[in-house]
DNA sequence: ACTTACTACCTTGTTCCGCAAGGTAGTAGG
DNA sequence: CCTACTACCTTGCGGAACAAGGTAGTAAGT
């Protein structure tokens, strides 16, 4: 029973991520198109890790709210390849979430410091 | 259907506090002594919304895992309050959140810059 | 040309947690 | 004594991450 508290950090920690995905997933496909893959490649060299069965619903999710969309590219080795990138609307709203995120910075500092 | 398209970005922003309350929680105690009311109160100067309902179950698991404990203190007007403080395995708890809240920090500025 | 390996898509079921709403009980004041 | 207030806690729901599993197209070896 008292094992479960080495995993309950690791729990905290992706708790803590938990809620900047959405954020972060819209920060680096804003950067540059990118299909599933790179974009799980690019949150796991920032740390942030996400697994497959995480993002395709996530992706899905922001497509239908218009916040993104995708074309298919043909990959040379291998199925075509979903490539995303953000709407006008996908812009305006990672915009909101840099302020939503420096604010909350700064509160958890003042919490913290 | 296009209304919830306001509503959308307070969920993110929920999202994101989401994870960052157990974090935000065992910092205020580690201050002050504090009953409920008092860490409703902290947390929202520091515009983290929090509600009762949300609140309690939290400090129970904290106190569960043996990160919180409390002493019963009567009021002067009202009924006898928990106050809560950290346990010495709560305040390490806490200094390694503090370190992945930091680690996390710059992981999403080096995405979003 | 057929089988094997690989890549890329997606879905299902579970679990956790925040939240809205509602519930109990002790104290104080009219 | 009864109404208002404060402080505790629980229940039911919904959203989201994750583990695991499933489909299908392409390529490469024999």
């Amino acid at each position: 029973m008292e094992e479960k508290e080495t995993l309950n950090i690791e729990n905290s920690r992706s708790q803590m991520r938990r809620g900047l995905l959405e954020f972060c997933t819209l920060a680096v496909i804003s950067k540059e198109e990118m299909y599933a893959s790179d974009i799980l490649e690019a949150l796991k060299v920032a740390d942030l890790i996400v697994v497959e069965g995480t993002l395709y619903p996530l992706l899905s999710r922001l497509k239908g709210e218009g916040l993104l969309k995708y074309a298919w590219v043909e990959s040379s080795a291998g199925p075509p390849r979903k490539y995303y990138s953000l709407t006008p609307k996908g812009r305006e709203f990672l915009d909101k979430l840099k302020v939503t995120w420096k604010a909350l910075n700064r509160s958890i500092d003042s919490l913290v410091k």
